[in-house]
DNA sequence: TATGAATGAGGATTCATTCAT
DNA sequence: GATGAATGAATCCTCATTCAT
């Protein structure tokens, strides 16, 4: 029984996986995860021969930078939930903490390529669950205390963040790439808020919409 | 004296060629325009060989399918501004010819290859100007009539729609993506409407703040 | 029996002919016989499928450019042997015909591909010997009257001739090309001069050397 | 502060270079230098990605081979100029290094490829100088001590060693391809000898005919 | 264990030749 | 018969992955 492949590692090697992370963390951020795996060990100071013995393949590393950043986003949805005063203020907080969702959401969502790797990854799958869940709990209560409009649901929501939190390729728009996030997340906000908006088309998408019950295996 | 490069073409191969077209459109709105040739040719049921003698590289494809879009995009624009009888029904239909427009903004503004394709095509910036002067006349209007919140700008309303209506990525939310990108636009008019906004961070974003004048040089 | 391919064509036809082979001569001087068969086309002014009607592949319109100069370059070199009154002006005239004997040259020595091509084909041959047996010769008529060295054979002359009058890359001394052409020709010609010379090592090179009896067939 | 790329590389890593230079040179010296990576690759016994990892491209390759060959023929040079009791005698043995001679030929004069690879390259332009330089040195000394002929000049020696000492296709001559080099060579310089000679075609080519002093720019 | 070298398959592009108009 | 379009094989180069040191 082999513990966490985090904890029996050398300090040395330890050292390597955590640079190896943080600048594929960084990179894939910004350039998307199909960069030459040399740029990556590059990045990290470290040849390839130990970026491929840490990490098999070029999938097994986006597994793991989604791993940690959904575990992240996981426990701060949750505190959101649980710790602000009312829905709406959690659903805020949600959605604002950018940096960290915007890195989930193209890992989780955009990449072609990170999408088919995360495919049927049982980790994935529990993340995604355990995120729909806290935002189905948070778009109820905000709904109940009268805050959220009542003609969307989760998956609403969730495809609005994951559209709006997209990272603009590197590049262009630079400069006010924050601002402009920021901007858009809040007034994506005031379109959610209950009482102000024109009907809308079609069904509100639920939960299910995003991860239908029984999807699975492709191939 | 030739005429449009389109016209005077043997009758198959303007066939082909717009078989090409077709199949690079469709291919590029899904998949980005990083696929490869021979995967084009396939779909327009051509040979290599042909594919590129009509469009030397893939850059030269990628200005041809941006010419025509932006060339489509622009005028839809026009009309809309110019038969609308409010600034905010023409801001509406502007914003709903989703799908033009989706390929508009993937390739003006989010391919990373098409934009530093289309950098410095006379064409493309004539479609970015004019698109832009489009949008920012409509958003006075707006603001004039009092239908579109105030401390917004035409960089916020520009920026907001590339967000919005770059595709998902093909394979995920097939089954849905229409209705959550219409369900997407509406919420997001909802939130652009006047006297229902919280305050916005920062100042507004303008059509400057997009195409910075005098910004040109790539590299 | 049909006859000569020069002659049973109609008018245009024997146009476009005339113009492919003067388009052919012009490049395969300068830049060798490699170029793209559409630049040839181009340059005659024709389409490539004229081209290939009029000569089925590169190798054949090499051959024909061959036939061409060698016939002309083995009738001038038959005049200058009968017309001249001395051997050794004889053999001044023949290695001055420069033009069109380093366009032999080239086809008949120095493109490997046209070197291929040329193996074996009887017309060549013909050329070949002819030519050799008229520098033979000059050769033995120029030791006999005294004016050439003795140690030397027709094959030392043939060489020394192909060596000298290879065009240099158009590109380079383009300026002084035809000088320096005419004066290495000069220097070369003293050294052949009877009586200068310091001993030769080896042995004399003979026709044969060149043209080695019952060579043929590869492959 | 890396030493030379030769020095600092892992005992396989140098065999392989090792071999592909050979190769190269062999190929080089033989075809010049337009043939297939993969041939290259393939005589070296290494696969293709082996060549372009050390050679990034086939530029560099070409670059790599002329500098060595540059250096060798170069100090040769010089030493026959300071060795050698006279002039003549010096000319006589930088003529006659003709294998390193031939392909410094090929590289620095013959092949339009390589010829535009190394326009501009600061080695090339050293080595080009320098072996100026020391001829020119030499055509002055063997003029002051009446063994050279007075009507000609550096450049003309130049070219006529070009001419000369360009390899002959493979193929044909093989068998006595050397010995014809080497009389070609000797009846060069009996032509070049003072006082046999005929008086020259124009004027004499100096160095800088060669090399016209500010040329440079490419394209 | 870390390193960086070697491999080869895959994608871009060119060009000789064939074929529809 | 002329034209120029279509095809596909060949070549360049890149990069994921494996392996020797």
């Amino acid at each position: 029984m082999t513990a966490d492949p985090e904890t029996r590692l050398r300090a040395d090697a330890r050292r390597n996986r955590d640079q190896i992370l943080a600048a594929a963390r960084a990179i894939f951020a910004d350039h998307g995860p199909d960069v030459p795996m040399e740029e990556i060990a590059r990045a990290a100071a470290v040849g390839v021969g130990t970026l491929y013995r840490r990490f098999p393949d070029r999938e097994s590393l986006i597994r793991e930078i989604a791993r940690e950043n959904f575990d992240r986003m996981l426990s701060q949805a949750r505190a959101a939930a649980d710790e602000e005063p009312t829905a709406w203020a959690a659903l805020v907080r949600i959605l604002r903490h950018s940096h960290e969702l915007q890195l989930s959401i193209q890992l989780a969502m955009l990449s072609p390529m990170a999408h088919a790797v995360l495919q049927n990854d049982p980790k994935t799958e529990e993340f995604r669950t355990g995120l729909l869940r806290t935002i189905d709990e948070v778009v109820r209560a905000g709904q109940a205390e009268g805050s959220l409009r009542t003609d969307i649901d989760t998956g609403d929501v969730a495809i609005l963040a994951a559209m709006l939190l997209r990272r603009v390729p590197k590049g262009r728009f630079t400069a006010i790439a924050d601002l402009a996030t920021d901007r858009c997340t809040a007034i994506m906000l005031d379109g959610l808020r209950a009482g102000v908006g024109t009907a809308l088309p079609g069904r509100p998408l639920t939960a299910d919409d995003i991860e239908p019950p029984g999807r699975t295996t492709p191939r």
